[in-house]
DNA sequence: CCTGGAGTTGTCCTA
DNA sequence: TTAGGACAACTCCAG
């Protein structure tokens, strides 16, 4: 007798467990056959090359402890995945889907091909609470503000029946041929002094995204609602760059919190609402899929954007001379992560103060984060500079130094990324440039020579923002 | 098809 | 010092 085998192919679902694709399959075959290919064409930013190492290590070891083997390909999985299929006799073969246009259309070309073959082709969602055809309006068509679309959206989640059985997965306990190894991929550059400094800060892999859901259930969630918005503590969940590999199941992380007796629930409520927000950049991107590089309002195709690469340059080493400003991009930089309230302080600073192309702001982003995300980040950059479909209304320019004083009281946060600041009073921590010359002297940090005076004035960029607004509307 | 209320995350000015 | 209104106009969405 000979074994029945599928193949599941994981991509932005690195898990074990609560993964339908994996479920469905345990269930139609003897053993499974996992595979990960890697596409070089693919957009990944520099970060996410090192989580996604240490991500597949992971599930290459959780998967042998199970007496399996991951298979790695690189290349073209249009051009790899047939000949998988003929040498190894498979007759079903299973994914989670994606939802960004590249994937969708490789996807589509790929389930056709099988089904000419007559491969059983099965494809599941593992990836959002609500998949984008689901949620639609009473005129019928896709939501464009998040209010209603989540009113929705959170209605129907909460009513979902939640599997929390795990079926027994078996897997193919030999390699295939022509399979790689992890290292081929060559993902972790030894040169960049960059990604050497994230793992102090993070531990990849489903079983830390469950310590982490975990952890955030008991000690943080109950701040969650006013926390969340302070870049000087904690409070966040911290689940973005495991919700972005799909090393955790957000329908189990709606589930867990959703169930739980010990989140009042004004706080339950905020955090279900931010992963809805996921769901909804994917559900913009789904309808746009352009908006990476286009803005949703035609509008803004004529935006008078400034080309000011050396402002670029400031930007994103945390040199503007605004502290929470740089605070932010440094601790992305050194971290591979921003507080999501600062990430609108620096996106606003960037395209309304700098003027600078949301565009930019994006590829920076996605380069750098460790939870660089196709959907969240466009969706996101759209959102603060103003030409996303339910965006920030265009006078709604932040003032850095409010948000600071609001938000980093006593420019702690600050403080820790900008260390030439540490003896700064807490009066001129975000606005250092109006210290009298003895206050730059007795704090030990003289403006324009420990730290730079602001490349441009606020007030003054704020109202050249503003008028560029008026010329498109 | 029409209607009215609402729209993540603000800031500034004036009284 | 603080609270309230202005800042645009438009599109979305439900009834």
């Amino acid at each position: 007798m000979t074994l029945k085998l599928g193949i599941h192919w994981f991509r932005q679902d690195l898990r074990l467990s609560q993964n339908p694709s994996l479920q469905a399959l345990s269930k139609k075959v003897d053993e499974i056959i996992p595979i990960y290919i890697y596409d070089p064409k693919q957009r990944i930013g520099s970060v996410s090359k090192w989580w996604l190492e240490k991500s597949l290590k992971i599930l290459k070891d959780n998967i042998e402890k199970k007496n399996g083997k991951l298979n790695i390909f690189i290349g073209n999985p249009i051009d790899i995945i047939p000949s998988l299929i003929l040498d190894n006799k498979i007759e079903h073969f299973y994914w989670n889907r994606l939802y960004d246009h590249y994937s969708i259309t490789r996807d589509k070309e790929i389930k056709s091909s099988l089904k000419l073959k007559d491969i059983e082709c099965e494809t599941f969602n593992g990836f959002l609470l609500n998949e984008p055809w689901n949620i639609q309006n009473k005129s019928g068509t896709f939501f464009k503000v998040f209010t209603p679309y989540w009113r929705h959206c959170n209605e129907i989640t909460r009513n979902k029946k939640f599997n929390n059985q795990n079926h027994n997965i078996r897997f193919f306990d030999t390699n295939l041929k022509n399979s790689k190894k992890l290292h081929d991929l060559n993902l972790i550059n030894k040169t960049m002094k960059w990604t050497n400094k994230i793992h102090i800060h993070w531990m990849p892999g489903e079983n830390n995204a469950q310590v982490q859901l975990n952890k955030f259930i008991d000690h943080k969630v109950n701040n969650y609602s006013i926390g969340r918005d302070r870049p000087d503590n904690n409070l966040t969940s911290k689940l973005s760059p495991y919700l972005h590999f799909g090393e955790i199941s957000p329908i189990e992380v709606y589930n867990k919190v959703n169930s739980s007796k010990k989140i009042n629930l004004q706080n339950k409520e905020k955090f279900l609402s931010e992963i809805g927000w996921r769901d909804f950049a994917y559900n913009l991107l789904y309808y746009y899929p352009d908006m990476i590089k286009n803005p949703i309002q035609k509008k803004f195709n004529n935006f008078p954007w400034l080309k000011d690469n050396k402002n670029l340059k400031k930007w994103q080493k945390g040199l503007t001379g605004v502290p929470i400003v740089d605070a932010g991009m440094r601790q992305l930089y050194e971290t591979g992560w921003m507080h999501n309230r600062v990430r609108m302080i620096v996106g606003s600073f960037l395209t309304k103060n700098l003027l600078i192309h949301w565009k930019k702001g994006e590829e920076w982003f996605y380069d750098t984060l460790v939870d660089a995300d196709t959907g969240s980040n466009s969706a996101g950059w759209q959102w603060i500079s103003g030409c996303g479909a339910d965006a920030s209304p265009y006078f709604r320019v932040f003032n850095p130094i409010l948000q600071g004083q609001k938000f980093d009281p006593k420019g702690d946060y600050v403080k820790k990324y900008i260390p030439e600041l540490n003896n700064v009073s807490y009066k001129h921590i975000h606005n250092p440039w109006e210290m009298s010359e003895q206050d730059q002297i007795s704090s030990g940090c003289k403006i324009g020579k420990d730290y730079p005076l602001p490349i441009v004035d606020l007030k003054e960029t704020r109202n050249r923002a503003l008028s560029a607004f008026k010329t498109i509307s």
